[in-house]
DNA sequence: TTGCTCCTCACGTCACGTGAGGTGGC
DNA sequence: TTGCTCCTCACGTCACGTGAGGTGGC
């Protein structure tokens, strides 16, 4: 019968010497043999022992459950239950890993659009990202609320173009006009700004909010903070006022 | 200005008050103000910091990479080089968890074709899931090289009953026949089994095998270790002896 | 005065890696 | 005798969690 020592176990394995050790001194696979100098001497057994242990560490089961598994009377029971926890925790650890991915790829793809760079920068990205889909919420709540509005818009212009029918637009302008204030107000009402100098959450006033240029994303206005003008990145704006994010 | 406690802090970004506490001791948050009776006092700007740090914590990083960040004269440069590490690194995590994830799939599919199971099953199944790639290529080129051999038989059977031709029958009964000896030689020179009851790996003798009762994956066996006579697992002979392994 | 919060050690986690200093075995 | 392998401490990793024992602050 031949004895392997622990550097042959580890090459054949394809470990180091030293998790032999390990393994033997958390009991998970104790040498059948000691020589007389103190050193371990494995049987044929206990390598293929250590070959299964090896095979299930790249499962990524952990060596407690390993070696309660080889210390079970009857390990099919406890195997389908180790397999199931472990897989469980495989697919959580994998959900886990793709979120933070996707949390990368945002700033990422944010941090194109900024200009001068500080680390407080990251604070507005996560403050954006964190409000993301309640901002579209908001925006798409606008546009589904706007439709009946546009088509009755169109509706009465072309029932007064081809019919003569003036009064559906006149009634349609008693809806809108007054149908726009109350979004508009309720939209700056909503939204806040983060200024791109010293990174305030501030919410401007109407007037300035509704004159100032603007684009999809972002709004040229002045930070009551720093007094800093320039475009500002537009946010949902927390309940409780912005600086109390 | 207000001033926030560890526990304020901790409850603000929902983590614990040991994680404040760690911050600081680590210098990533260090309070910029401490009371008479040395308890930790953080800004308005202290919060935002912490705010940062979680969300960077949130996306993976490790918090020396974060103090650098803050600790950088120009974090513009670091930034982006710590994220593409990071999502380099998550890639790969998330890969290694599902190469671990297909290993405890593949246990429990092969699990499920076991009968008496003991740890050692596991074992087998793990020679079985390393070697079924190379035991798949040798069955494919088999069946590859028995092509035109089949090819050549049809044709020759199909010409001699339309033409009478017997002649390229033979000359296909004259190829077929030693091929098929060679391919049969061959075959079980490359294929070795696992006794369901011992679970050592043999290679029979040529007789036994060529006529034992057989399915797909397994023939029924007698193990030349400990005698027992049933249905073994077909695996691929890894070079230098069954034993070996 | 009484809860509540906060403070500082200090150990534990998980599976080893990495020396240090010494020795067995061919 | 000389390399090589192996041995046992013992600390380090990473980001905290979890007590213990004591104190600040309303």
């Amino acid at each position: 019968m031949s004895k392997y020592t622990t550097g042959e176990i580890a090459k054949l394995c394809g470990v180091s010497v030293r998790t032999v050790q390990y393994y033997d001194s958390r009991n998970i696979l104790v040498p059948s043999e000691l020589s007389e100098g103190g050193r371990r001497l494995y049987s044929e057994d206990d390598l293929k022992r250590m070959r299964i242990i090896c095979f299930l560490r790249e499962a990524g089961l952990p060596i407690n459950s390993i070696g309660e598994l080889f210390a079970e009377e009857h390990p099919e029971k406890i195997i389908s239950i180790l397999l199931d926890q472990q897989e469980q925790a495989l697919r959580e650890e994998i959900a886990e890993g793709q979120k933070k991915l996707g949390i990368i790829e945002n700033i990422k793809r944010e941090l194109k659009e900024v200009e001068n760079f500080s680390v407080e920068s990251i604070g507005d990205i996560a403050y954006v990202m964190k409000n993301k889909t309640k901002l579209r919420k908001m925006r798409w709540l606008m546009v589904l609320t706007g439709i009946p509005v546009t088509a009755l818009q169109w509706t009465s212009i072309i029932l007064w173009i081809t019919n003569g029918l003036w009064w559906l637009f006149a009634i349609w302008a008693c809806v809108a006009i007054p149908w726009g204030i109350a979004v508009s107000i309720y939209y700056f009402k909503h939204v806040a700004y983060i200024c791109p100098e010293c990174h305030e959450v501030f919410s401007p006033r109407f007037k300035e909010l509704f004159w100032a240029y603007h684009t999809l994303k972002m709004r040229r206005l002045t930070c009551p903070k720093c007094g800093h003008n320039g475009l500002c990145i537009e946010v949902y704006a927390e309940k409780g006022g912005a600086n109390n994010v």
